[in-house]
DNA sequence: TCTGGGGTCCTAGGACCC
DNA sequence: TCTGGGGTCCTAGGACCC
C-alpha cells in the first residue's frame, strides 16, 4: 500500500560518533583510555559526553559535574572542560572522510552527518557501514557507529541498536519489512527522533508506547495532538522519506551570543563588557555567513539554581537599517543593556540575539544612513576580521569589550588545543 | 563554591483591514 | 432587537534537536 507521492526508495545512513568529546580527547591522550572521562558543558558546569566507563557508573547526562566529581575520581576518572576548538575540527576531519562514501552528505551537527546511499554500487549495505567506521578510526582515531535504513528517522533507530548492541559491530541496516517490525517494536516511544519528554508523556498515556505503536497511529489523532512535524516521523517510521538531506548548510535565520558568568556580576560595567564581547562574536557570525541583523535583543537572568530575588529579562530593538557592523551593534546594544539592566541584582548570565537576518545585498536603502557594505566602515571592518583570522581571536578588538573579564567562563581542566594550535602540537619523542 | 549554549519549526490568537 | 465574516500578518510560546 504505496502512500501517493511518497518516497519508499531512499537508502540512508546515519554516521554517529561514539562519545565524540571523549573519544576527541583521547585520539590525543590515550592514557585516558579505558577510564571513566567526563566532558563538562562551558563554564565546567554539566555532563555533556561521558566514555562508556562513565556511563556504566549511573552518571547522567547533562548532570552537574561538581555532584559527580567525587565518584568519578573515586573510580580513577577524569573530568575535562570542554574544548570546542579541538572538537570542531575532528569533527571536519571526520566528515571529511565521510566525503568518499557517498556524493550526499548532510553534515548534521559537530558529531553526526546523514550520507544518502541511493543508486551507488553496494551489494552489502551493513559491509558498507563497517567500511565507513573501519577508515574513518584509521584517519581519524575516532570510533563511530552507522545505522542504515529508508528514512533519516529509522536511520537514527537503526544507528541505536549499532551502537549498543556488540554483535553488529557497529553497523546496522533495516531494510526488510520484518526486521523493522521487530526493531520498531523494542523501540520505546521516547528513543524516537523527533518525539521529546512532552510528546512521550502524552503518548504513553494514550496508550502509545513503542515506535511500532507511533508507526500505526492514527493520522488525524497525530495530526491534531503532535501537528505536521508529527506526522512527518510517523510517515518516517513507515519508510517514507519526508526529511530531506540538507548539503548546503543555509544562513542562520538568528543567531545568539550568550554566556554564563564565572561569578555572579552586580556591576553595569562589567555586564557592558560582556554584552560588548558577545555583540563583537555575533557581528563576526553574521560577517561570515555575509547576513545583516535587522533586529536585536539583549537579555540578562539571574542565577535560577539560587535563592534570592530573581531578574529575568529582555529589551528589543528593530535597526533603523539593517546591519553587522560591530560598532554600531555595540552603541545599540550598551543602550538595550541600560534599559533592561537593575542594579542590585547579582546575574549569572547576559546575552544578545540577532534576528530578522537578511543577505547582507538585500538591504533596502535608506537615505538618512549609508548602507554600511558601501562605506568605508565595511572595509575596515573587513581589515578587522581578516587580522582576527589570521593572527588570532581578538587581536584587534573594541575597547568596550573590556580586558581583565573577570566575568569570563571558567575552563579549568583544559586540554591542550593539539590540532589547531603550533605549540600545542603533539610532540614524538 | 560549582547546574550549557545555540538553533528550527509550528500554532494559536490578537490586531488590523476591507 | 440587533452586534459580520474572511483574510493576512505578526508575535509569543511551546515543542523539538544537538
Amino acid at each position: 500500500m504505496q502512500k501517493e507521492g511518497l518516497n519508499d526508495k531512499d537508502i540512508i545512513a546515519l554516521v554517529d560518533c561514539n562519545n565524540f568529546y571523549v573519544s576527541c580527547e583521547r585520539v590525543f591522550n590515550p592514557s585516558l583510555e579505558g577510564k571513566p572521562v567526563a566532558v563538562l558543558s562551558n563554564n565546567d558546569g554539566c555532563i555533556v559526553s561521558r566514555s562508556n566507563e562513565l556511563k556504566a557508573l549511573k552518571i547522567p547526562m547533562g548532570a552537574p559535574g561538581f555532584k559527580y566529581e567525587g565518584l568519578i575520581q573515586k573510580n580513577g576518572g577524569v573530568l575535562l572542560s570542554s574544548n570546542y576548538a579541538l572538537y570542531g575540527d575532528m569533527s571536519s576531519r571526520v566528515m571529511e572522510v565521510l566525503n568518499q562514501f557517498s556524493p550526499e552528505v548532510e553534515i548534521y551537527s559537530i558529531d553526526e552527518a546523514f550520507l544518502k546511499l541511493n543508486d551507488l554500487p553496494i551489494s552489502n549495505l551493513e559491509e558498507y557501514g563497517r567500511q565507513i567506521k573501519h577508515i574513518v578510526k584509521k584517519y581519524t582515531g575516532i570510533p563511530v557507529s552507522v545505522g542504515i535504513s529508508r528514512s533519516k528517522t529509522l536511520a537514527k533507530i537503526a544507528n541505536h541498536y549499532a551502537k549498543h548492541f556488540a554483535g553488529y559491530q557497529g553497523s546496522l541496516a533495516l531494510m526488510e519489512a520484518d526486521k523493522i517490525e521487530k526493531a520498531l517494536k523494542q523501540t520505546p516511544v521516547e528513543e524516537i527522533w523527533g518525539i521529546g519528554r512532552q510528546y512521550a508523556k502524552f503518548l504513553r498515556q494514550n496508550k502509545i508506547e513503542t515506535a511500532w505503536d507511533l508507526r500505526n497511529a492514527p493520522e488525524d489523532f497525530i495530526l491534531h495532538y503532535l501537528t505536521k512535524v508529527g506526522y512527518k516521523t510517523v510517515l518516517e517510521l513507515q519508510g517514507y522519506s519526508c526529511i530531506d538531506l540538507e548539503e548546503a548548510p543555509s544562513p542562520k535565520k538568528s543567531i545568539v551570543c550568550s554566556k554564563s558568568f564565572s561569578k555572579q556580576v552586580s556591576d553595569l560595567s562589567e555586564l557592558e563588557e560582556a554584552i560588548s564581547t558577545y555583540i563583537t562574536r555575533g557581528a563576526e557570525k553574521l560577517r561570515h555567513q555575509h547576513s545583516v541583523a535587522g533586529f536585536m535583543m539583549v537579555f540578562l537572568n539571574t542565577n535560577r539554581f539560587k535563592e534570592g530575588p530573581q531578574y529575568n529579562n529582555s529589551t528589543q530593538t528593530k535597526l533603523s537599517v539593517p546591519t553587522a557592523y560591530t560598532p554600531d551593534l555595540i552603541k545599540i546594544g550598551l543602550e538595550l543593556l541600560r534599559d533592561v539592566y537593575l542594579p542590585g541584582f547579582e546575574y549569572k548570565k547576559a546575552g544578545v540575539m540577532f534576528t530578522d537576518l537578511i543577505d547582507e545585498k538585500d538591504v533596502p536603502l535608506n537615505f538618512l544612513e549609508p548602507n554600511y557594505l558601501d562605506d568605508k566602515r565595511k572595509k575596515l571592518i573587513d581589515a578587522i576580521d581578516k587580522l582576527n583570522r589570521v593572527w588570532g581571536r581578538d587581536t584587534v578588538f573594541f575597547a568596550s569589550s573590556g580586558i581583565k573579564k573577570d566575568w569570563e567562563m571558567k575552563r579549568a581542566k583544559l586540554s591542550p588545543f593539539y590540532t589547531t594550535r603550533w605549540q600545542d602540537l603533539p610532540k614524538v619523542k
